[in-house]
DNA sequence: ACTTCTCTCTACCAATTGGTAGAGGATCGT
DNA sequence: ACGATCCTCTACCAATTGGTAGAGAGAAGT
C-alpha cells in the first residue's frame, strides 16, 4: 500500500483548503475525491476544524523544515537570504497548495493562526536576530529588523503565490515564468537590502 | 435618509466578503447585521454572485480612482513611488475590507477575476509605463518593468494587509504602528529602486 | 378612487452542510 | 474457534444554505 487512508486524506484536503479555502470545502467533496465516504473521514478525524488543525501543523512543519535546512548551512549575508528565497520558490512550483494554506490562516477570520505561529515563532525569531547580525557586521543596509522581515515575507509570498495577479498583469506563470520571477525578485531583494 | 438600502447592503457585503471571504459568508449573517430580511437582499440582487460582483465593481473603481487621482499630479521618480505606497496606506487603514477583498478575487478559485482585471488593467498598463519611463530617464534601477511592478504590488499589499502575520511576528497593529510600517516600507522601495 | 410602482415582508423549498449511530467485514493474537 | 481491534460502510439527522412565490404596505400619478 502506498499511502494510508489518513495521510491521503491530510493531501486532498491541503490541496482543498489551501486553494479553495476552509469554508468553501466540503467534507463530501474531499471524499468524493478521495472515492471513499465521507463518514471515512470522521473516523479518522472528529471534525472539519480537526482536519484543518491537522493540516497546518503538517504544514507548519514541512515549510519550518525548510527554513532550518537552509539555516543550519549557516552561509551569510545576501547569499543567504537569496538561497532561502530560492527554496520558498522551489516549494512554491512544487507544492502551491502550502503556501496557499498558510495565507488562508493568515486571514483576518481565521482560527488556529495560534496553531501557526507556535511553528513558525522561533524561525521569526531566529530570523529576525540574522538581520540584526548582518546589519552590526555591516553586510546588510540598516533597519528595524522585524519591519524588515515584514517586509521581505510580503515581497516573497506574493511574487511566490499572486498567480492570478500575474495572468492579470499578463506574465506567465510557466515554469520559464517562475524562473524569471525568482531571478527579478532575488535581485529586487539584493538591491533593497545591499548596505548603503 | 442617510444611506440607500442598496448601499448598505454594498457596505455589509464588502466587510463580510473581505474578511471572511465569499463562501464563509452566509446572506442571513449579512441581513441580520442589516436589521433586514434575506429577501431584501434578494430584491436587490439577484444572487449571491451578483452581490460579490457589484462588491468588486464598487471596490475596483474606488481603488482606480485613488491610484488616478495621484497619477493626474503627474510628480516623477520615487516621489511618486512614495506618494502612491501612501496612499494605499490611507486606504488600508480607513478602509482594511478593500484590500481584503481584492486579496479574496485574487485567490486561485475565485470567479470574478476579470471582473475585477478588467478596471485594474488600464492602470497596470499606465503604472509599467511609467516604470519604464523613470528607468529610461535613469531616475529608476533598471529592470524588467512588469517583473519590478508584480514585487511592488505584492511588497505593499503585503504589508498592508498581513495583519495576522505582523501580530504573529510581535508587531503592533496600532495607528502609530502602521505608520512605523509604511515608513519601512517606503525606504525598503526606495532601496529596492534607486539607481545603481 | 384607482392603478401602478417601489419596497419589505412571511412562508416555503430543495439541496447541502457537518456530524451521530451503529452495522459489518477484515485481520489479528490467543 | 473466538473475541478484539481496526477500518469502512449504510442510514439518518438537524441546521443552514441560496433562492422562489407572492402578499401587503406605502407613496405617487392619474
Amino acid at each position: 500500500m502506498a499511502e494510508s487512508t489518513r495521510e491521503r486524506i491530510l493531501d486532498a484536503a491541503l490541496r482543498a483548503f489551501g486553494t479553495e479555502g476552509f469554508a468553501a470545502t466540503s467534507l463530501d467533496a474531499l471524499a468524493t475525491e478521495l472515492g471513499i465516504r465521507k463518514q471515512t473521514i470522521l473516523y479518522y478525524f472528529p471534525s472539519k476544524q480537526a482536519i484543518f488543525e491537522a493540516v497546518v501543523d503538517r504544514a507548519a512543519s514541512d515549510l519550518v523544515k525548510v527554513f532550518e535546512e537552509q539555516a543550519a548551512r549557516g552561509i551569510g549575508g545576501l547569499d543567504q537570504v537569496e538561497a532561502i528565497v530560492k527554496r520558498v520558490f522551489r516549494l512554491a512550483v512544487r507544492r502551491p497548495q502550502l503556501l496557499g494554506l498558510i495565507r488562508e490562516v493568515t486571514r483576518p477570520g481565521s482560527l488556529s493562526i495560534d496553531r501557526l505561529s507556535a511553528h513558525t515563532a522561533p524561525i521569526f525569531e531566529r530570523a529576525r536576530d540574522f538581520l540584526q547580525r548582518e546589519m552590526d557586521a555591516g553586510r546588510m543596509r540598516f533597519s528595524d529588523p522585524e519591519m524588515l522581515l515584514l517586509s521581505l515575507y510580503s515581497t516573497v509570498v506574493g511574487v511566490a503565490t499572486e498567480l492570478e495577479v500575474q495572468r492579470a498583469m499578463g506574465i506567465s506563470d510557466s515554469l520559464r515564468g517562475a524562473v524569471a520571477r525568482r531571478q527579478e525578485l532575488i535581485r529586487f531583494l539584493r538591491a533593497a537590502l545591499e548596505p548603503a
